[in-house]
DNA sequence: AACTATTTATAAAG
DNA sequence: TCTTTATAAATAGTT
């Protein structure tokens, strides 16, 4: 809006981001005041900045009144829960975050990389590497498992063929002989092996929605990895 | 806006008021759209309008997704006792659990491939793509820093020019003989760029708790930043 | 943080 | 509701 035309994406520099992100957010916060005074609404609005910090801003009550009304008027067709102990599995939530989070601090003291906190250059090019390596084997190992299936694949395949061959043979005994029997016959179209592979493999890390897509164009064949 | 300022309060004519609504909700709406792709923030807002009618917008997510961590941002003493959704934090821990037995399997893994354990195509794909978003992160985290670096160097050569011509200019004078004074010299220790670097920066291996900036670090690879 | 040159949003009209 | 248009507001870049 104003000295040039801004492209929708991504501000790379750090410093102009936060100051656009603290123009406009507070640009955004009045459009909602302006919105719910003129027009008797009632707004709420969460904001997540990139480091994690929350804003908010609610008009007519409190964000817990309105999450709640919110949850009142979308769950028309929810399937309701059928979790005796909600407060269990909550429990239970907390915890498995927290060993996550010891994994992580275990990982990053098996690379020999101090704390986190205050990873230099080095040591994250180190872990950088480090990750790349472990990459590589996983996909080495892929590629060695579904280059066995493929072969298991095509061996299957080899045995049908031959049985079809051998079906054939049998009907044209059949009918040099005398009945008609229904036939049984193998073929490429029948023959059909839901080879999974990875296209339509569920990845449990990626349930968590969002970025499983986003990385989707990625990688591996930046890197030189894919196969 | 527009033909004649607007006065800021309720719009009495229905008729008015309905049009308004509409053009400045999805003004708002499109509002925080830039600013959630701009600024990469994570954004959810809920409208209800008069008649109680319910509009919402999220970006990266779900609504439910982002109210649970709104509701972990704030209260990290929490109460307890109102989980809303049982089911949610049913599933979280069911996810959790998954990606701890994959990370525990991928730590056995890097001791090196001939180990007993057998992971299959869907972890090994699971676990390489946690491996690709962790390691976008961390370019995310060197770009950024090297940034910095680039941006400080920059501006030290500067001073350092600066008080270059300075005391060359000076010596021109002594040399002229005349008077000494005291020097002005621009050195390391004067010029101080406090660079924060990771102070603020997330744990690249807790980003997929959220995901909202996880797009940060391809921009780094795809630019060549990497190294 | 304050200042503008511009771009955007939008109120009113068609 | 759409489009147009005149004008108010927001804001990117700058200081």
């Amino acid at each position: 809006m104003a000295r040039g035309k801004v492209q929708m994406r991504r501000i790379e520099n750090p410093v102009h981001r936060q100051v656009t992100f603290c123009k406009r957010r507070a640009g955004l916060f009045k459009k909602a005041k302006e919105l719910s005074v003129l027009c008797d609404a009632q707004i709420g609005i969460m904001i997540f900045s990139s480091h994690g910090k929350r804003y908010e801003l609610v008009t007519n009550g409190s964000m817990d009144g309105l999450i709640k009304k919110y949850k009142n008027a979308s769950e028309d067709a929810q399937s309701e829960g059928s979790e005796a102990n909600p407060q269990d599995a909550e429990r239970e939530a907390i915890m498995l975050k927290q060993e996550i989070n010891l994994l992580h601090k275990g990982l990053r003291y098996m690379y020999g990389i101090q704390t986190n906190e205050h990873m230099n250059l080095d040591e994250l090019h180190a872990l950088e590497r480090y990750l790349e390596i472990w990459m590589c084997n996983i996909r080495s190992v892929k590629m060695q498992m579904m280059f066995q299936e493929i072969e298991s694949l095509k061996s299957k395949e080899g045995i049908l063929k031959a049985a079809n061959m051998l079906l054939q043979e049998k009907q044209i005994v059949e009918q040099n002989g005398l009945m008609d029997t229904p036939q049984m016959v193998a073929t490429e179209q029948n023959v059909h092996f839901g080879a999974p592979y990875i296209a339509d493999i569920v990845n449990p890390l990626t349930v968590y929605t969002d970025y499983s897509y986003s990385y989707s164009g990625f990688r591996g064949s930046e890197m030189g990895y894919s196969y």
